[in-house]
DNA sequence: TTATATTTGTCCGTATGTATG
DNA sequence: ACATACATACGGACAAATATA
């Protein structure tokens, strides 16, 4: 059973869930720097969401640094310690 | 002056006639429970009415439990049979 | 090599949510 | 009340890259 559904009263639009859920856990180290995050379709059928929403959230990630996207491998969670390679792979937007 | 607000013969509100029209519609089952009513899109053509119009008419409908709206699907008539879960998607307002 | 499955990239159409003239 | 624009969301489809059998 998806952990939410897409109705309309949820404080927050959808993709805005799933991005809180994603960072909470890469932070909370559930994902191991370099290890994969749940692909397009898994976040679908967790969330319950539409695969555009989940590529939503996921692309902020992208956008802030916190994974590397990798076409047709999935994305992995970025070293961010000290003296790492950042990789570049997007548009330096800390924030929203 | 307002021209119509003591006229008795005054035309009601656009929303007004699309409101009654949907409702009756509904309660008439012409949308089985579960079923799509018409989208913005097609209420506007239908009516001959700014989508402003139509969704004022629809919000009406939600708020009195007649429909559920679900973002980026449509709205589907509630299933008002005892037992029937309601759904709580708008506030209580039943009638004006 | 070929075939299949998985994953990301992209595009289309439709619908609702919101904001501005 | 109307017209327009944009953001967000759903669903489907296909392409491209990858991994595995």
């Amino acid at each position: 059973m998806p952990e939410n559904s897409s109705d309309p009263h949820a404080p927050r639009a959808p993709y805005m869930e799933v991005l809180a859920a994603l960072t909470a856990e890469i932070e909370a180290g559930k994902y191991a720097p370099g290890a994969l995050i749940p692909s397009d379709a898994q976040l679908c059928e967790r969330f319950g969401v539409a695969r555009e929403t989940a590529r939503r959230a996921v692309k902020v990630l992208r956008e802030r640094g916190l994974i590397r996207t990798e076409w047709g491998r999935g994305s992995r969670v970025v070293d961010r310690s000290a003296g790492a390679d950042p990789g570049n792979q997007g548009p330096a937007v800390p924030n929203a």
